[in-house]
DNA sequence: TCGATATAGTAAGTATGCTGATTATTAGTG
DNA sequence: CACTAATAATCAGCATACTTACTATATCGA
């Protein structure tokens, strides 16, 4: 037995690299280019269409690098539109395209149903368990943005 | 409520990231300069001194190509040795050097106490729930290589 | 033993994910 | 109003993580 076997970290990474590869499965089926990623990023700007990337980086727990990088390929894609925020000139304002539009909807049961075959050989009491458990525990975890978790020093 | 935020997909990436960053953090506060990846392959060498890349890579759950990657950054750290194998020249066997034994020695406890940190919020019983869903769901999830969910097509 | 096939490892390319630095712009304060 | 501090985004750089392709070596069957 390997030690790493029974600890949260290896447990948490293997789920999580599970979770990527079942997503990446079911959006090759269904013929789509979209990463759990890019898809999270578009369903959050779709729900708040107007945000700017830093706030959206907070909303989905994003590095604000990365997600700079998420949006550019989103972008390129044709699934959001990025301009210059009129009330803040530093600011990019997204919006989800028409593609974006339909590429959600498309998407949107799959992702939906995909969701139970990430955790499976659980039931459903089971699953509701371990959902109920991820949700307390990120939510106590910290806060949702470049998580700090010792205070920078301001120098 | 933006919908992602009840998937297991996101909370599973985000309850990663906090995992990775709590370690990253307690690393950094030991004055050791060491990933969660490079210590689990660390310590699965040392389980199996003389092991091989891609035995290992399976053990731990790590694409071989990644694994790669992190055992050139351990051997550059002077952590590990690799060599051809003796049995099979295509193989290149893996031991935990005198440095790497030291590290272990001196990074093991920290990693131990640290992984109640990442389940922040949660007793002592929610703790050992959480652990025994994620561990029961990853056993079913999938073999511990690089799982192919479609096969292959043979080409 | 030769030839098809499989395996071990690496290389190149793409996508996250994070740190530290830099630029632009805004906000706050004396 | 000028100056300073804070904020939004980007860039460079490093570490996962995975795919496809390629080389070297083994293995297996005819």
């Amino acid at each position: 037995m390997v030690e790493i076997y029974n600890m949260a970290g290896h447990l948490v990474r293997r789920l999580n690299q599970i979770s990527v590869a079942i997503f990446a499965d079911r959006m090759a089926a269904a013929g789509v280019e979209l990463t759990p990623v890019q898809f999270a990023a578009l369903s959050a700007i779709d729900a708040r269409p107007g945000i700017a990337q830093a706030a959206l980086a907070g909303a989905i727990a994003y590095d604000q690098t990365t997600l700079g990088g998420v949006i550019d390929r989103l972008e390129q894609k044709g699934f959001v539109a990025r301009e210059i925020s009129p009330t803040d000139r530093r600011a990019r304002v997204l919006t989800v395209t028409d593609a974006g539009q339909a590429l959600l909807a498309q998407v949107r049961p799959v992702v939906r149903d995909l969701q139970s075959d990430i955790l499976s050989g659980l039931d459903e009491a089971e699953t509701a368990q371990l959902l109920a458990l991820l949700k307390k525990t990120t939510d106590a975890g910290n806060d949702k943005s470049r998580a700090p978790l010792a205070p920078r020093d301001k120098r």
